[in-house]
DNA sequence: CTTGACTCCGTACTATAGTACGGATGCTAT
DNA sequence: ATAGCATCCGTACTATAGTACGGAGTCAAG
C-alpha cells in the first residue's frame, strides 16, 4: 500500500482541505448532504475523494450567500438527466436562478451604497449620504449623465417600460434606408449592469442603428444596417466578453 | 386627532408593510437593530416612520444574502460622518464591500451553472454537465489567486493567450508610433462579468491599442493612440454604461 | 507493545434568529 | 361602558446549523 507520499483523505484531512470541522462533515453526512464515503476494505474509516471535498466547499460557499442547507440539498440534487423527469427539474432550476438573480441585485445595491459611503468618507465638504440606508435611498441612480446616444438607458432599478414592442412593426418606418432587426437571446448575463454594458458595446459598432439589451428578457434587440454589419459579426461582438448567443432567428 | 384616513403606523401595520411579524420587530428592537420608536405623548404604543420600515426591509433583504444580524448591525452603523473617525469606518466599509463582491462572484458562478443546467435539460443528445457541481467544475474559475491583472475569467472555451504581460515594458516597444497609456480607476463594477464586458467595449474603440480591465483592481489600463482618441473620450465611453471614473492621472 | 493521534458513533450542548404565550393595559366602535 | 381588538412586556419555546463530549476501536511510530 503506497500511502507514504499522499496519505488517504480521511475525515480530518478532508475537513482541513474543505475548511470545515470534522464534526461538520459528519453532520452533513447525517443530513444527507453528502453520502458517506465508502470505507474501503480494511479500516472502517471514511476516505474522501476530491469531488466530495468540492461538494463540501460548495455547500459552505453557497451557505455564505444565504441559502439554507435544505435549499443547497435541492440544488445539489438537481440533475439534467434525460431519463428523469426533466420539466420538474427545470422548474426548480429556474426558480433557483431567479433567487440567485434577486440576491445579486440586492448585493449590487449594497455594493454601490458601500462605494458611495466610501467615496463620501474622506470628503471634507458637506456630506449627504451618511449611512448605507441614505446611500441606498439616494440610489435611484439617475446621477449619471449618459444622454448622448439618443435613447436613455434604463438605469438599474426596474423601469422596464423601455423599448420593447415584442414583435411590432416599427422597423418598416426605417426600412427604406436598409435596416434589419434581430433579437438575440443571450446567456451569461447575471446582472443588470452587464446588460447595460453590453448595450453600450453594441451601440458602438459601426452599422448598428440602435440596440436595447434587457436583462429581464436576456435578450438584445438590435437594429442594424446589413450593408455595414451582419448578424455573424454581432454575435462575435457579444461573445467576445463571454456571453453566449443561443438563438439566431432574425425577425425582419 | 386626524386618524381617519391613514391610521398611525403601529407595530402590526408596520410589520405587515415590512413583511415581518410583530414579534420580529420587537426582537430587532431588543437586539438594537432598530431603535424603539417614540410613543408620542398619549398612548404608550410604538409608531413607526417610513424610514424605519425601510430599515426593517433592509435588514430582511440583507439577511437573505447571507449576512448575520450582527453584520447588518455593523452595516447600519457605518456612517460617513466627518466628525467621527473616518478611517475606521472606511476600513470596515471596504471589508464589507469585499464581502459583497465575493458573494456576487459566487452567485454569478451558481447562476451560470444553473443556466448551463437549464440549457442541458431538454437536450436529447449527450449530456455532460448533469448537476450543478458538474456545471461548476466545467468552469474552472478557481484559479483566481494570482495574475490579477489579466483577464483570467475567460468564460467557457476561448483561450487566453491574449495580450498581457502584467507590468512588462512592452509599451516602450510601441512607443515610437505614438502610444499613450492610462490607468483609470473605475467605480460601479460589482462583478467580473462587467469588467470583461467593459474591456471588450474599450478594445472596440478606434484608437485603442489594448485594454485590460480588472475587477480586482477596479481599474482599466488602456493603451491608445492619442492622435485618434483621447482620455476624455475614453472616460465618456466608460461612463456611458453607468460606470464612473474616479481618477484621471495617467502614467506614461 | 505502548503511546498518541485519529476515527467511530451517539448524544448533548450552543448560538442565531426568530415565534409563541399570557397576563395586563389601552383604544375605539357600538 | 363594555366587547373586542391591538398593544405592552417578559419569558419560554422552536428550528437551523453546527460544536463538543466521551467511550471505544484503529493505526503507525517510537
Amino acid at each position: 500500500m503506497p500511502r507514504s507520499e499522499v496519505q488517504a483523505l480521511t475525515i480530518a484531512r478532508a475537513a482541513r482541505q474543505a475548511g470545515v470541522g470534522v464534526e461538520t462533515i459528519r453532520f452533513y453526512e447525517r443530513r444527507g448532504l453528502i453520502e458517506q464515503p465508502s470505507k474501503p476494505s480494511s479500516s472502517g474509516f471514511r476516505v474522501y475523494s476530491t469531488e466530495q471535498i468540492a461538494r463540501i466547499k460548495f455547500i459552505r460557499q453557497t451557505q455564505q450567500i444565504g441559502f439554507s442547507l435544505h435549499e443547497i440539498q435541492e440544488l445539489l440534487s438537481l440533475r439534467a438527466d434525460p431519463s428523469a423527469d426533466c420539466s420538474a427539474v427545470r422548474v426548480q432550476a429556474v426558480a433557483k436562478l431567479e433567487d440567485v438573480r434577486r440576491k445579486i441585485e440586492q448585493l449590487h445595491r449594497i455594493g454601490e451604497a458601500l462605494e458611495a459611503l466610501i467615496a463620501a468618507c474622506p470628503g471634507h465638504g458637506e456630506i449627504e449620504a451618511c449611512t448605507i440606508l441614505d446611500a441606498l435611498s439616494d440610489a435611484p441612480r439617475d446621477a449619471v449623465p449618459l444622454l448622448s446616444l439618443g435613447e436613455r438607458a434604463s438605469r438599474r432599478k426596474r423601469g422596464k417600460t423601455d423599448m420593447k414592442r415584442p414583435n411590432g412593426h416599427r422597423l418598416s418606418d426605417t426600412k427604406e434606408n436598409d435596416v434589419k432587426s434581430v433579437t438575440l437571446k443571450i446567456e451569461g448575463m447575471n446582472c443588470d449592469g452587464c446588460a447595460e454594458t453590453l448595450q453600450a458595446l453594441l451601440r458602438r459598432q459601426a452599422g448598428v442603428k440602435s440596440a436595447a439589451v434587457t436583462f429581464g428578457d436576456r435578450a438584445a434587440c438590435v437594429l442594424y444596417d446589413p450593408g455595414m454589419i451582419d448578424e455573424e459579426r454581432l454575435v462575435t461582438v457579444i461573445e467576445r466578453p463571454g456571453f453566449r448567443v443561443s438563438n439566431r432567428s432574425d425577425g425582419a
